[in-house]
Formats: C-alpha cells, sequence, structure tokens
DNA sequence: GAGGGTCAAGTCCGT
DNA sequence: ACGGACTTGACCCTC
C-alpha cells in the first residue's frame, strides 16, 4: 500500500503556542538550528573553529531530533525537508574551510549517517531545498560555478547521510532562475557529481520561469510542481490534477511517487476572505491586491476549498507544505486531506 | 525579555 | 536606481 506523504519544511513549532517566548525558545531550539554570520567569523578569526565546531555539533543533533520527531509521527507526515544552514559558511572562500578540518568532518560523516538510517528505518522522506542564490542556468560563468559548488554542498549532506544512490531517492530541489532558461539547466547537469544528478530536481517558479519552461526539462530531471506558484505565474488557474501537463510532471518521476509543493496567499493579506472559497486571482488583483504580496505564504492552509483542491493531488503525490507554521499548518492539512 | 537592524551569494518585480 | 521578496530566520544590540 502507498504510503501518501504530507510535509513541512526546516524548522519544528511547538503546538504550546500560549508558551512565553523564552519558554518557547527552550522547548523548540533543540530541535532547530543555529548560526553565525560570515561577519562574525571575519571579526572573531580567533574563535570561529570553536565557534563553527559547536553550531556543527548543534545543528547535527537538532537534525537528528527532528528526524527522531517526524519518525513518531504517522507514515502519512513523515516528509520533512533540512534546511540548508546545518554547516556553517560551508562554500564560502575563506571560512569554508572551518567545516572541513578533519575531526569536524569525521563528525559530520559519523552522525549524518546515523540520521540517515534513521530516516530510512522510519520511512521519513526527505530533501532539501538551496536558496535563491544558487543559479544553476545564470548566464554569468561565475555565478554558474558557485551555484554548482553550492548545490554539491547539499549533494554532500544526501552523500553523507547515504543518499544519492539511486535516482531521487532523496531531493535537491531548486528553480530555473538563470536567464539562459532551461538550456542552463541542461548544460550544467554533465558537470554535477552522479550523485546530484540522483537527487536534483526543478520546480516552477512565480514569476520567469513557470510549469512549461520546467517541462522542458522533463527528460532530464524530475520536476517538482509547486500548484501555489503555477496559480501565481499563470495569473490564477488553479491546475487540475488529471490535467496533462500534471502527468507528464508525474512521467518525469520515472516510477518514483512524485513529490509537489503547496502553499496558500496570507490569511492577513485577504482579511476577510471566505476560507471556504478559493480566492481569485484576477478579482483580488482588479481590488488593489498586489501580486507580490499574493505570493508570500499564510501562516496554515487556513482556506479549506484550496485544501480540498491540493488534497486531490495526494492520490498521486507526496505533498511539501510550505506555511509559516510548519508542522502546525502541515499536519491538520493531512488530517483533513487523508482519503 | 521583547523589538528591530543586520546578515555571503542572484534575479526579478514594483515603484 | 533601488527596495523587497525569495528555500529558511537567527543573532546581537538596545531598551
Amino acid at each position: 500500500m502507498t504510503v501518501k506523504r504530507v510535509g513541512f519544511a526546516c524548522k519544528y513549532m511547538s503546538p504550546e503556542r500560549g508558551l512565553k517566548p523564552k519558554m518557547l525558545k527552550e522547548v523548540e531550539q533543540p530541535l532547530n538550528f543555529r548560526g553565525t554570520t560570515i561577519k562574525w567569523l571575519r571579526e572573531n578569526q580567533d574563535k570561529a573553529q570553536e565557534r563553527v565546531y559547536e553550531l556543527v555539533e548543534h545543528n547535527l543533533s537538532a537534525t537528528e531530533r527532528l528526524v527522531d520527531y517526524v519518525a513518531t509521527l504517522p507514515l502519512s507526515q513523515r516528509m520533512l525537508r533540512l534546511g540548508s544552514d546545518l554547516l556553517p559558511a560551508y562554500t564560502e572562500p575563506n571560512f569554508g574551510h572551518l567545516t572541513k578540518t578533519n575531526f569536524i568532518t569525521d563528525l559530520i560523516a559519523t552522525r549524518l549517517s546515523t540520521i540517515g538510517d534513521k530516516a530510512r528505518g522510519n520511512d521519513v522522506r526527505l530533501s532539501m531545498h538551496p536558496g535563491q542564490f544558487t543559479v544553476l542556468a545564470s548566464d554569468r560563468p561565475d555565478v554558474v560555478e558557485n551555484s554548482i559548488e553550492e548545490f554539491e554542498y547539499h549533494v554532500d549532506i544526501a552523500r553523507y547521510m547515504g543518499y544519492g544512490r539511486t535516482f531521487q531517492d532523496f531531493k535537491i530541489n531548486v528553480h530555473i532562475s538563470g536567464r539562459q532558461g532551461p538550456a542552463g539547466i541542461k548544460a550544467v547537469l554533465p558537470r554535477l557529481s552522479q550523485e546530484a544528478r540522483n537527487c536534483i530536481t526543478i520546480e516552477n517558479e512565480e514569476n520567469s520561469w513557470g510549469l512549461d519552461s520546467c517541462l522542458e526539462l522533463a527528460d532530464d530531471v524530475a520536476i517538482v510542481l509547486d500548484i501555489h506558484h503555477h496559480w501565481c505565474h499563470s495569473g490564477g488557474e488553479y491546475i487540475e490534477v488529471n490535467d496533462d501537463r500534471v502527468n507528464r510532471v508525474m512521467d518525469s518521476w520515472r516510477g518514483v511517487r512524485p513529490a509537489m509543493h503547496y502553499s496558500v496567499s496570507r490569511e492577513d493579506y485577504l482579511t476577510g476572505h471566505r476560507p471556504d472559497v478559493r480566492p481569485d486571482f484576477q478579482q483580488l488583483l482588479a481590488t488593489g491586491h498586489k501580486k507580490a504580496k499574493l505570493r508570500a505564504h499564510s501562516d496554515c492552509m487556513w482556506n479549506t476549498a484550496c485544501n480540498e483542491w491540493a488534497g486531490s493531488f495526494r492520490e498521486h503525490f507526496d505533498i511539501m507544505v510550505e506555511a509559516k507554521y510548519k508542522n502546525l499548518a502541515s499536519i491538520p492539512f493531512e488530517e483533513a486531506t487523508r482519503a
């Protein structure tokens, strides 16, 4: 029997929202990342190595606790995106070495291996999503080089966890982003490691490179359909699960169960909007709403009509929920749309 | 304690 | 030309 998953991204939030901020942080911090800035490392060179060690140690523990938490959830909720800041400054030219000294590399290898085993042992589906600075299709060669390095950083994490061995055993998702478009992605693929080519997925954007552009890559990589991005990009289309384009997305996964993204416009930007009616993009634009603001993610999955629509994809897709309230948004959505 | 400015990187949109 | 938004806020300083 197929498990139909719904997941959340990067961060655990406690259901006890009434706790004082300090208490809340105490409860949540053990499962969430800590970080630093390049500026701080630059200004505190003598303490930089120690600081990075401490952060890596914490972030590895946080990742393990987060995977452990997800492993306690019903099978249908065992899907998780890991944050990109696990290893601080890994690809920064002057400070990357701080995460690559021998004793840290040993720590990373050991701990990530354990985490990978736990994820596989508990059927937790994992992914990552490199940031907006990863532009594999840029028309600037230096940006492409840096982006390959940044992408391979995520692949290193996957590899340490024992992934990247077969097609889409782990998803590392990026946008096309650059001015070269789909051709730029095709050009860069042969330059990526084998594990990277197993993990890479391409997601449709709200602006510039939409679903049709992504589908040009359907023979090369798995496509991640973001139905909210498509709603923005198309000017309000609620794409149906039986649409031919959706079929082509599914085919791009070559037999692996596809993953997709679901989010909804911020509830506080649509004050008074009925929760049982899907927002009408054109009507919202006509009443003075700004496209940029309609893109912003909501706290929770407040719109039951959108949820029903998104839920219709669960037959064929695992769904990554992108919402500010993380697990507190994804879990009720999962329960409400369970078949 | 809470609030606000700041932080490596690219690209596009809106003003 | 420039600020804001984006895959993700966390940290540090001030009050």
